[in-house]
DNA sequence: TTGCGACCTGTCAGTTGTGACAGCTTTTCT
DNA sequence: AGAAAAGCTGTCACAACTGACAGGTCGCAA
């Protein structure tokens, strides 16, 4: 990797806009030999039904619209593999021929210009997250391995600076309580997440009853919990009690 | 990135034991022109108080124990932009010049070889875990950073497939409860996370107040939690109500 | 020194969760 | 057909939590 290019991975972190991370990319895929890239992001997050997501890239858009109406999303072996490990995986035509839809989906891919390419994963970023990019160009996906695996560092590298743009631009990143908690307040909700009950807690702490249940009133007034069970959620899900 | 390489790195996915994923690991550090490296995952589980460590690679003995002792990871540059940040970091003289402590710290790093390289990292592959990796050679930081950029590529590819390797070993994924839950019961635990008490919860699936706690209480018994307050932690961190 | 934030404590009425008895239907797999 | 698993419902006593009134000390920074 020269230095010219290291730059252009740089300048991906102090982009203005989306449109400028995607813009770079594109850039620096198109260095790499490819013509085409999405990125993914999706964060489930429990109080609403629908997730949150974050898409862009230059995938053809008419096959980013199917890939969604079709719900390829639960039989595409990328995303798939995204989802559970941690390196990049290399296209192969024998991945996309297990079943008849599988096929299908993988001639669409074609047809689309997208049938060459490797998969990128950033494996959960955070709790109830996950994200991945892919890299792609057309043709035959078996006769040009050899240059897929040739990029596949760069392609690694340059999907972990696109999701550091991502989570800084948008803000995605550590879900934080916006009001901390206090150490006392930490501890007992800790214990309270491991099943004691408030007097238990109290004899743990070296504290009265009456004073665990006021930690644990603030901790829930700050979190903007309801109850103890939505405080426990709360802690674990904004890392308030974290680390 | 040749054909050579790149089964070479796949051959750690294969690994048998953690010593064969360090032997291979250091092989490729060589390739790459550096002499060591460090791979570190830790996990807090909320309860124990000691987080569970994971730690390998071919850094001085010596050294190793040296950062431990002295609590090296509290002020190391690199520890800390590896749980905050994607993209990786290339060592420079002056992230080690801020404090007098990090001074020292660094002179002794320069003294055990591991003055020059670059930091790598696996932003938490789980909730409350993080992971990343280091590889280094001795000299001077600043004169060979063309070398370093140069690799930064394959060293983020490589800290990939090391993780991903890990996991596998360790048995360290997907933290999952040995008992899967029901979708009734996934739903009664989802809502009481959100802070709803039974009577509503059971207005919302349209069941009686019975049946909710009926749910519960199974849940509880399944992921051995004895309080609803344990449920939802228990559900959260094992993903049993996940995605 | 005045104020603020973290920490600690008291009482009482009312709400909510839990455990220990139960028994019922429907679907799915063998 | 029979068993197992998922889902659903009932009652009662007791334990635990919550809200709304309070009150206090200590240390630190403006």
């Amino acid at each position: 990797m020269d230095k010219r290019l290291y730059q252009l991975y740089e300048s991906i972190l102090v982009a203005d806009s989306l449109t400028e991370v995607e813009q770079i990319t594109q850039q620096i895929v198109e260095k790499l030999g490819f013509s085409h890239f999405v990125y993914l992001f999706i964060r489930h997050s429990d109080n609403k039904t629908e997730p949150q997501v974050v898409q862009f890239g230059t995938y053809p858009k008419a096959w980013i619209e199917q890939y969604i109406a079709q719900r390829y999303d639960l039989i595409d072996p990328c995303a798939l593999h995204v989802r559970n490990h941690q390196q990049p995986l290399v296209w192969l035509n024998d991945l996309f021929s297990e079943s008849a839809s599988l096929r299908r989906y993988y001639a669409q891919a074609k047809s689309f210009g997208v049938s060459c390419g490797a998969s990128f994963a950033v494996v959960r970023a955070f709790p109830k997250e996950s994200a991945g990019m892919s890299i792609a160009k057309p043709g035959d996906a078996n006769e040009q391995v050899d240059e897929v695996i040739a990029i596949l560092p760069y392609g690694q590298l340059l999907t972990c600076y696109v999701h550091e743009a991502v989570v800084r631009l948008l803000k995605l990143s550590p879900p934080q309580p916006k009001r901390a908690l206090t150490e006392r307040e930490k501890a007992c909700v800790r214990l309270a997440a491991q099943g004691l009950n408030d007097t238990v807690i109290a004899d743990k702490l070296f504290i009265h009853l009456r004073t665990v249940r006021f930690h644990l009133s603030n901790a829930r007034e700050k979190l903007g919990a309801k109850t103890r069970s939505q405080l426990i959620a709360r802690a674990l899900e904004t890392n308030a009690i974290g680390l």
